[in-house]
Formats: structure tokens, C-alpha cells, sequence
DNA sequence: CACATACGCGAAACG
DNA sequence: CGCGTATGTG
């Protein structure tokens, strides 16, 4: 087992001996502390520590898979597969299941997207009837993540006066309303939210000790990644977990602490010898990623924070060339600039485009710089942004598998209760959504006794219902007989959504389609990768839990694109830090405090250490927002560093002649896009009056009941048209006509001024 | 009930 | 600019 120590330095080599008690390793950038925490694990399997007893929280699946392979490698896969490894979410989720009865769920639980928790939010300030301007869904949503994450329950909530008074002075005194319901909801919909699952593991062990001991008894040893930004939530688990051994080893680095944003907390570091005095302390400073002027600069910059752990990051590798600066005139040239860099790197200095990445504060900037890349005919890849499993038609696939598995699941149904179109329209889902408030029940059970509701409903509503509930109740009871692929395969072609995607031949048609079969492939790996009876509930959980840069993009050689947040953790032989500007990066919001300056300056010193060769900063004078184009200067962190690191560039990707022909061409582009619009509007209007006119005749409509299939008619707008089916009973029925001039319609018959004419 | 178009309003980061 | 929703129309 000399293996262990192979390669470390002296100061990772103590962190990974010294595996009693509590420890703290505060490593600086780059220093290697996910091959201390590799390292560690292993020496304790040498120490004959079960597999099974270790628990290691990490802050990405991606992170928790690639340890535990580098682990497989080291000690094989029979005994690190046993090794409870992942992040907060994934880990508490399992264990939650396990454990579900205890806190009034069942072990199919629903895990909430942040959309459908917004969507809840909606739903209830409408039943409370609250104003919408005061009440937005999102800041609602983040003040009750915000409390969910501090552990401050609803009950506490409400009785808390100092939020009150907040929520008062805020004019939305009635919040802790909406998360008292909130929470009901959810209970009643079996399904919990992202922070539900942090703080329903603490409700767990702090209402059954039983249960905690269980736990205390099986993790022997806790090892935490990614210390400095686990929130209060996450520290009192880790903190309750560990005792009474206290086999606790944090990781992490306090000047890379950058998302408090949503709740993580700086102090559970920097304070972490208050619990534990005897806890020993190990400090990585060696940098071995990146150059000494990459390291240096970085430092120079985290300096200016106050309030941090002294330690001395240094790099053991060449001084390196400086930090190129450019600067461009506008977004658009920035975007083209960065691609002929890249370019010119990947030409003259032997890289790949896999080895460069391109780092910015939003997820906004990604599309402009995409764009430039494609015009140079660069590949790329970009993170985050609105996920694939976001997407409208992936969602209702997996409502439908998420309603199977829980009906009681609110959001899913509302989704698909009339996904593809059945007739059940909002109204009726209101009238529903009345009954199940009226009973106290979900919407599923209204559903299934839709019988009783029939002088709400009427005959041909109740019916489509009915339909629609038996569809479901098959799919369940194919459940015990199935696995996630063949259901789902079933769902899409008897739902119709298969045919109604196939169908849809226009681009984004297309892509839909395109995503389907994506959806499906993956579903089908996971189902032959994984072993034995793996239950629809852990295909769910899997995605709803992927952190963004989980999510397989095809790989192979291309650049890089993504925020300096996903970044964390990443190292690229090249980076580029765009859009280094004043209200972009600091963003706007974080002006008013010093606080959020020196989280947006950490976030800095993050983007710069990911670059182990080389490291460009980019910024341009002119950005558009919301459309228009806004003034922009240089960001401040930019001037913080040491200008003896810095080399500046002429960033002409345009000469100035080019930049004006391109400036009057977008321009001219836009005069012209404009133009046309008004072209088309203008030509819609002329034909709307030239065509329309004559055809408005007086004629007297025929009864809708007299029209036939298979005959010509006269509409008021549309013309001359002849009638190709005509479906549904009369007054939902629907004609099919194909006029002459205005192509294939779908018309309610009861509405259409329809006359039958002799051709 | 479904579809089309109009309009208003808003963007940080993520599991 | 781009999304979600309010509005109108058949
Ligand atoms: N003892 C060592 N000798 C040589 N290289 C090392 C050593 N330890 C770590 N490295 C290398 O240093 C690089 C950075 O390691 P790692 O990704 O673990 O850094 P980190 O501490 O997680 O940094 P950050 O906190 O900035 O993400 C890796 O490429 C790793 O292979």
C-alpha cells in the first residue's frame, strides 16, 4: 500500500496519514486536494475502514464519479463501489427515501425543479388572492430556499418577529403564509424541493435519534469537498453525522467560496475549530496547475480581501507568460477577437481546442460568443444555460413517468392533463383544482372519482377525463412488469406525443423530435448500465439532480463554454475571462455591499486559477442589454492585479475600416431586418385589404350542422375553401378546409360563418 | 377550447 | 432582445 504516498508532497502526504479525529486541509488553488481526498480515502480502506462506513460529500456528481474511479483504480471496483459517494443532494436523497415514512413521505417521492416550485408558488398566491405585483414567484421562492437553508421551518417562520417586520417593511407581510402552504403542498404532493431534501434530512435526525445513530453508527468517517460553500443546513448534517468520533475531514479553500448567493457560508470554514478544538490543520500551498505568474497574479488580487485564512499559494513551475489583456470596442468583436485567438492558439503553439475554455460571469454573454466561434468554424461546447432537461418537450415525457410513479405529483398532472391537447381545458382544470382545494385532495384523486363531479362537468369533459385516467392507471400497472425505457417508449407513442412530435416538420419541429430520441437513448444506457433492479424513482432522482456540468456533452475536442461558477474545481491549459466589465463582472447587484465585492473578487481569483499556461482578460467598451447597446469600462479587478503580469494586445479583430463597414452593416442589417418587417406587415395588411375586401360579402351562414365533408364552402375571411374532414359531435366539432388562398385551417365549426356553394 | 398576435416587463450565479 | 401572459377571434 506504499501507493498511497506515491507522488504527494510533504504537506498532502500529512493530510492523508492523519485519518483520526478532525481535520481541516485548507487548500489553495490548484494545490491537489482532490488527490489528498483520493489519497485519503484510500489509506483509509488500507486501514481496513469498511467501504461502506465512509461517507464523502462532493460538489458535483461529475467530481463524486471521477474520485471514485481514480479510488477503483487504486484499491479495485469490488471495494470502492460501496463507498457512499456524491453530493449533499444526491446522498440525503437515497437516505431520505430509505427513511421517508419517518417524515410523513412515501419512498417515491417527487424532487421539485425550481420551476415547478415556481409554478406552486403562482398557484398559491392566486388562491390567496394576493397582489401579483407585490408577490413575485421568485424572489418568494428565494426568500423560502433562504430560510429552508438557515433551517428556520415555517411554523418558526411565522412566529419569527424580525422577519415578519422584514416581510412587512418589504410590503409582502404574507409570506410566511405562502410557505406554511407552500410546505403543505408539497407534503400533500409528495414531492420536496432542492432545500427540502437538506433540511427534511435535519427534521429526520433531529426528531428521531434513533435514526441518527443508525447513521452516526454506519459513517464512521465523513469527508466534506468543497468546505467553504456548504451552507447551515449542510454543516449542522455534517456536524450531527459526525459525532461522537468526530472522524470529520473538510476540504476546501475560503478564498474560493462563491455561491452564498445561495445560502453557503464563508464562516463554516473559517470557524470550523470552534467545534472541533483539537482538530489538526493542514495547509496545501503548492500550486502545481498553473504557472507562477498565473499564481502570482491571482494573489495579488485575492489580497485586497480581508477576513481570510493567511496562507502562501505558490507555484513550483515556470514564471510563464504574462496575462494578455485586450480590449475590443464592442461584444461583437470581442466574441470574434476571443475565436481568432483561440484559433491562432490551436495554429501556432500545438494545443487542442479541448485544452481552452471560455469563462464569463453569465450565462447571457454565452450565445454571442457562440456565435463568433461557429463563424469561425470553431467547435465548441457550452454548459449550463437552460438545461436539456428543461426543456418543454423533455419535461412533459418525464411528467408523464413522474405521474406514474406519484400521481399525487401536482405539477406533473397539471402538465400533462391536457398534454398533447385532449379537451380538457383551463377551465376545467380550474374547476378540478376547486374540487381537490374543496376536499383537501390532490387533483389525482379528484380524477379518480370524476363521476361525482357531473354537475360541475359536463358529459363529453367528464368523459375525456375518464379517458385520460385510464391511460394512466395502465401505464401503472405496467409498472411492476417494465423498466424506464419500455415505459416510457409506451408512454410517447400511446400518449401521441411521438406521432404529434414526428408530425411537426419545421426546424425547431425538428429539434423536438431530435431531443425525444436523445431522452430516450439516455434513458435506455441508464437502464442497461446500471445494476439490478434500478426502480424508475432512481432515473428520476439521477436527473433531477444533475448539477450542470453533469450533463454528458458530446465531447472531443472543443472548446470550453461555461460560467466561472461551474468552473470551480475545472483546470484548462488556456482560459479566457470575457466580459471583464463594470456591472458584468462585479455584476450590477453586488455594488452595494463589500461584502458581495469580495465574493465577486473570489469568484475572479477562481476564473484566473483555472489557466495553467496561459490566461487571457477581455472586456469591450460597448455590450448590448435588453437590446440596446450600453457604455461599458474596464472591471476594477482587472486594474488590481500587478500590472507586471499583465501584456496588453490590440484587439483590432476588425481594422477600423471593417469596423465601420461592419458597424453600418449591422446597421443597415437591423434598419433593414426593420424594414422588412414592416414590409411583410405592410404586405399582410395590403393583402389582408386587397383580398379580404371582396370576400367580406354579406351571405347568410349555412346551420354548422348542414356542412359535409367533402364540399366546397364560402368563409367570410378566408374565402373559397373546400372541407376535407369534418370530427368531433356537435358543438365541439372541427372542420378541416383548405382554402385557396389561405392554405389548411382547423375551424371550430360552431364559430365558422360557413355557406355551402356549387363550384 | 385552441390558436394567434400584442404587449409588458425583466437578467447573476446553481442543486 | 426574448420570454411568459393577457387578449381577442373563430
Ligand atoms: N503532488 C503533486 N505533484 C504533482 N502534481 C500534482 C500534485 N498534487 C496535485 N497535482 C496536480 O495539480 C493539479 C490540481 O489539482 P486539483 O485539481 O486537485 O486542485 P485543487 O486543489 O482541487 O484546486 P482548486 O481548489 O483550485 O480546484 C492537478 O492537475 C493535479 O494532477
Amino acid at each position: 500500500m506504499n501507493g498511497i504516498f506515491e507522488g504527494l508532497n510533504e504537506a498532502q502526504k500529512q493530510a492523508v496519514e492523519h485519518i483520526q479525529g478532525a481535520s481541516l486541509v485548507i487548500a489553495g488553488a490548484g494545490s491537489g486536494k482532490t488527490r489528498v481526498l483520493t489519497c485519503r480515502i484510500a489509506n483509509l480502506l488500507a486501514h481496513n475502514v469498511p467501504s461502506h462506513s465512509i461517507l464523502a460529500l462532493t460538489f458535483t456528481n461529475k467530481a463524486a464519479q471521477e474520485m471514485k474511479e481514480r479510488i477503483a483504480h487504486m484499491v479495485g471496483n469490488d471495494v470502492s463501489k460501496h463507498l457512499w459517494m456524491g453530493t449533499f443532494h444526491s446522498i440525503f436523497a437515497k437516505i431520505l427515501r430509505f427513511e421517508s415514512a419517518a417524515i410523513g413521505f412515501t419512498s417515491n417521492y417527487t424532487i421539485y425543479d425550481t420551476q415547478d416550485s415556481r409554478n406552486l408558488i403562482s398557484k398559491i398566491i392566486a388562491d390567496l388572492k394576493l397582489d401579483k405585483e407585490a408577490y413575485k414567484p421568485a424572489a418568494i421562492l428565494a426568500t423560502i430556499s433562504n430560510a429552508k437553508n438557515n433551517l428556520i421551518t415555517a411554523p418558526v417562520y411565522a412566529q419569527n418577529i424580525d422577519l415578519i417586520k422584514r416581510d412587512s417593511f418589504n410590503k409582502v407581510p404574507e409570506i410566511h403564509r405562502i410557505y406554511s402552504l407552500y410546505n403543505v403542498r408539497c407534503k400533500q404532493a409528495d414531492a420536496m424541493d432542492f432545500d427540502d431534501l437538506l433540511m427534511y434530512t435535519n427534521i429526520l435526525f433531529r426528531d428521531h435519534p434513533a435514526i441518527l445513530e443508525k447513521y452516526q453508527k454506519k459513517f464512521q468517517y465523513i469527508l466534506v469537498d468543497e468546505y467553504q460553500d456548504t451552507n447551515f443546513s449542510q454543516y449542522v448534517i455534517v456536524k450531527k453525522l459526525a459525532l461522537p468520533q468526530n472522524n470529520v475531514c473538510v476540504v476546501g479553500d475560503d478564498a474560493q467560496s462563491i455561491y452564498s448567493f445561495r445560502g453557503a457560508k464563508i464562516e463554516n470554514i473559517l470557524k470550523f475549530g470552534k467545534d472541533y478544538p483539537h482538530y489538526r490543520l493542514f495547509k496545501l500551498e503548492q500550486n502545481y496547475r498553473s504557472t507562477q505568474t498565473i499564481v502570482n497574479a491571482a494573489n495579488s488580487i485575492i489580497k485586497k480581501n480581508k477576513n481570510q485564512i493567511p496562507k502562501n499559494t505558490f507555484s513550483g513551475q515556470d514564471i510563464g507568460s504574462s496575462l494578455t489583456l485586450i480590449e475590443y470596442v464592442t461584444d461583437f468583436e470581442e466574441g470574434i477577437g476571443v475565436a481568432k485567438e483561440i484559433q491562432l492558439l490551436v495554429d501556432t503553439n500545438n494545443c487542442r481546442y479541448q485544452d481552452i475554455a471560455i469563462l464569463y460571469r453569465t450565462n447571457a454573454q454565452s450565445r454571442i460568443l457562440e456565435e463568433a466561434l461557429n463563424k469561425l468554424r470553431i467547435p465548441c461546447k457550452i454548459f449550463g444555460g437552460t438545461a436539456f432537461f428543461q426543456r418543454k418537450e423533455i419535461k412533459d415525457i418525464l411528467s408523464y413517468v413522474r405521474v406514474c410513479v406519484n400521481p399525487k405529483d401536482e405539477e406533473a398532472i397539471t402538465r400533462i392533463i391536457n398534454y398533447p391537447m385532449r379537451g380538457i381545458g383551463q377551465t376545467t382544470v380550474d374547476k378540478i383544482r376547486f374540487l381537490a382545494l374543496k376536499a383537501n385532495c390532490t387533483v389525482w384523486e379528484v380524477i379518480l372519482n370524476i363521476e361525482h363531479a357531473h354537475e360541475l362537468l359536463n358529459k363529453g369533459t367528464i368523459n375525456k377525463i375518464q379517458n385520460f385516467r385510464t391511460m394512466i392507471l395502465e401505464f401503472q400497472n405496467d409498472l411492476p412488469h417494465t423498466d424506464a425505457y419500455s415505459l416510457m417508449n409506451r408512454i410517447i407513442e400511446k400518449t401521441g406525443i411521438y406521432q404529434e412530435l414526428k408530425a411537426d416538420s419545421s426546424l425547431e419541429g425538428k429539434g423536438r423530435f431530435d431531443n425525444m430520441q436523445e431522452l430516450l437513448n439516455g434513458v435506455k444506457d441508464f437502464v442497461e448500465q446500471e445494476e439490478e433492479n434500478i426502480a424508475l424513482t432512481d432515473y428520476l432522482e439521477k436527473i433531477a439532480l444533475l448539477t450542470d456540468i453533469d450533463i454528458e456533452n458530446d465531447a472531443h475536442n472543443k472548446v470550453t463554454l461555461m460560467t466561472v461558477h461551474s468552473a470551480k474545481g475545472l483546470e484548462f491549459e488556456h482560459c479566457f475571462l470575457v466580459g471583464l466589465e463594470e456591472n458584468l463582472f462585479p455584476s450590477q447587484m453586488s455594488m452595494n455591499s463589500e461584502k458581495s465585492i469580495e465574493e465577486e473578487r473570489r469568484l475572479f481569483y477562481v476564473a484566473l486559477t483555472r489557466a495553467k499556461k496561459s490566461a487571457y482578460l477581455t472586456f469591450a467598451l460597448s455590450r448590448r442589454k435588453w437590446g440596446n447597446h450600453t457604455s461599458s469600462v474596464m472591471s476594477r479587478f482587472v486594474k488590481d492585479i500587478d500590472s507586471s503580469y499583465i501584456q496588453q494586445k490590440q484587439g483590432n479583430s476588425l481594422d477600423s475600416f471593417s469596423r465601420a463597414k461592419s458597424q453600418f452593416s449591422n446597421f443597415s442589417r437591423k434598419k433593414m431586418a426593420d424594414s422588412q418587417n414592416q414590409a411583410t406587415i405592410g404586405l399582410r395588411n395590403f393583402k389582408k385589404t386587397t383580398q379580404k375586401k371582396p370576400i367580406i360579402l354579406n351571405f347568410e351562414a349555412d346551420n354548422p350542422q348542414d356542412i359535409r365533408e367533402k364540399t366546397w364552402v364560402l368563409h367570410a375571411k378566408f374565402g373559397k375553401g373546400f372541407v376535407q374532414t369534418i370530427t368531433g359531435e356537435f358543438p365541439e366539432s372541427t372542420a378541416v378546409i383548405d382554402f385557396e388562398n389561405e392554405g389548411q385551417k382547423r375551424l371550430l365549426l360552431k364559430f365558422a360563418k360557413l355557406k355551402q356553394i356549387e363550384l
